[in-house]
DNA sequence: ACAATATTTCAATCCTAATTGAATATTCGA
DNA sequence: TCGAATATTCAATTAGGATTGAAATATTGT
């Protein structure tokens, strides 16, 4: 991952709002949320949650698939995984300093 | 850690000056880096590099200490490795659904 | 074709971040 | 104490993100 994918995947979390999308995206997996009951659940005016959906998407965090006249966005699981590497790699690579990170279990909850 | 931590901290790390100061500092380990030396590895000016290390360090991704006339910066492995743990739980806590996430390696690399 | 539904785009406003030079502490060495 | 060095704070400007209602786009069902 560059240096810019990774801003711009940082400033996109930056957000209060658009990490609840992504987290309440991430729990239904590849089922994944159609713009309108995300709006019910997040409780938000359609035209804000549209603006943080285009950012998310634009900065490859969800995907996007039409629906006849709705559309289903999901989280971009792959993207996570390589920004949690990304962070890894590049934030955690000093001399030993007891930098052990905690090993990812799997995401059975 | 809760989400203001993290989204304060995602915000940090979507500057691309903050990134390379933070992965600069990572590199220095506990040795870190005097502000005047970060200023001149990263080319800043001095007022800019100041504005961007108070935003680091106020988001808890850097710690600081007052050497004379000298502040040394170090970053906060701690901070980093909780930030990396919120992600993975957060945003890869799906059903099954190929969610491996890397494991993390020792830092020695 | 028409009306209804779902979502986005547009335009305007507000708020906050980024950048810079000048001024202000604070510390060190002579 | 005085001058030099280090770094931050302040004030001003510029740029970009957030939010909202109205308008536009696209799809469905009759």
């Amino acid at each position: 991952m560059d240096k810019g994918t990774a801003t711009n995947m940082f400033e996109s979390l930056s957000s209060g709002i658009r990490l609840d999308i992504v987290r309440l995206l991430v729990r239904y997996g590849h089922e994944g949320l159609v713009a309108g009951e995300l709006a019910e659940t997040l409780e938000l005016p359609r035209t804000n949650l549209s603006f943080h959906l285009k950012t998310l998407t634009q900065a490859g965090l969800l995907s996007v698939t039409q629906e006849g006249r709705y559309q289903r966005y999901r989280a971009n699981l792959d993207a996570m995984r390589d920004l949690v590497a990304y962070l890894t790699e590049n934030c955690c690579a000093a001399e030993a300093d007891g930098c052990v990170l905690p090993v990812a279990r799997n995401c059975a909850g």
